[in-house]
DNA sequence: TGTACATCAGTGAACGCGCGTTCACTGATGTAC
DNA sequence: TGTACATCAGTGAACGCGCGTTCACTGATGTAC
């Protein structure tokens, strides 16, 4: 394999190469747009193309269906809430505790649903139907999931936690979660992660979804304390 | 006002207000039948009258436009849901603790849920593009969240609660909410009943929407253990 | 009780629109010699 | 370096479909006298 000439990328194939890529993210940012107005369940190819300028039936050449458009823009979400998670935790301050980056996390994932509501509506909301995400985007699914499992097994090496209580009817269920998803950590502060994971995005669901409107006002200060009340939950103590 | 033949409805008027209200009723049926297919934002009236046998054009007779059936049926789902978690706490046994009413209310929403996907993800999915549910749904959306108030109330009346931490950060909003929702109730609770009534719908939309699958297994026990730590986390003792 | 009239459910055609996807094609860009 | 050929982006027409809503109408049911 002579890799000398290897990436000529850059100057031969790299034109059109390049054009296609431009043209791909163009689509999936229009198509962004569109998501706002009409929701992912009448996100039309038509209407995309049209407002591109271009005929519809050229969209083919970069998707091969509409369903494909939607694993794309799925895919895409993901990895940007999950990257703004993890950019969250990893631009925390020299001694911040494991409390203080919990929140931290917590807030980026609000702050990433507000800034992005359709994709947030696109990734947790209802399930588009007729469709079903294949699993190409599980990795990006689980990133935000994987953060927090990364930043309790921390805290709990670092003696930084205490056992939540779980009830000896759940404590199957609890090892099954420790043993799938962080066998290092007990499977009372796993079962407990698992829980919070979700009662997270209910926070978040029910401020984007208008469930909060004539009930929460500070909603900012109002999630900054349920967040540290989850912290609690999954056992972090400071 | 002679009221003496005030209610001739059951023969004269009836006839025809009796059809009326079981076409109705059909109309809704076969629409919440095809909202699992679709989705709410493809809920189509042709398709309805279609599969009813009628004219498109005679659903006009029973609801002015698209949006008042989706209406009709988020109003619906709302109050099936608000009283099936009621009807769950009402049939409570005699000694029941603050705990177990609060744990069984938790599970009457996810069983509710378990059994109408569709609606469920109706109300509390992404809301539906170019579609705002007007005033008239907000009493029914209100059920289960005063029946956990009540709930609330009388167990910190009968003195089975204790004071959720409170950060003075949110001390503001949560009097706020304290004095919006339920001025006997002290702010720390007020505003860890909003969080957990939030929390809960994260944990049962979780399961609805699959995120749980492939990490949560014995999903009953998983929930339980998590709706008797809600329970704990807005200060119920017993 | 019987009749004239009003009300109302339901019809079917039509308007004007949008959709996803396929297909044969043109013309520009890239590749091999 | 120049030329012949292959690749590929993009077009525009077409297929077959579905939608919400309006409108003039028919015929049955209910009401008033």
């Amino acid at each position: 394999m002579s890799t000398t000439r290897s990436t000529p990328s850059r100057t031969t194939q790299g034109a059109r190469a390049r054009a296609r890529l431009e043209i791909t993210a163009a689509i999936k940012d229009e198509a962004r747009r569109q998501l706002a107005d009409e929701g992912a369940a009448k996100l039309s190819l038509r209407a995309v193309a049209r407002e591109l300028g271009m005929a519809s039936s050229a969209l083919y050449r970069y998707f091969p269906s509409r369903d494909d458009l939607l694993t794309a823009l799925i895919t895409d979400a993901y990895d940007s809430l999950g990257e703004a998670a993890e950019r969250a935790d990893a631009g925390r301050a020299e001694g911040a505790t494991s409390v203080t980056r919990w929140v931290a996390v917590c807030a980026a994932v609000r702050d990433w649903a507000l800034a992005h509501p359709q994709e947030y509506a696109l990734i947790y909301g209802s399930p588009v139907p007729g469709y079903s995400a294949p699993q190409s985007t599980v990795p990006a699914a689980a990133r935000v999931g994987l953060l927090l499992i990364g930043l309790l097994r921390e805290a709990h090496e670092a003696g930084e936690t205490v056992l939540p209580p779980l009830a000896p009817a759940a404590r199957p269920e609890a090892e099954r979660i420790a043993a799938d998803l962080a066998p290092d950590l007990p499977p009372e502060i796993a079962a407990a992660l698992v829980a919070a994971w979700a009662q997270l995005f209910g926070l978040v669901g029910f401020e984007m979804f208008g469930q909060f409107q004539r009930v929460v006002e500070d909603r900012a200060a109002f999630f900054a304390q349920a967040a540290a009340r989850l912290a609690e939950g999954v056992g972090l103590t400071h």
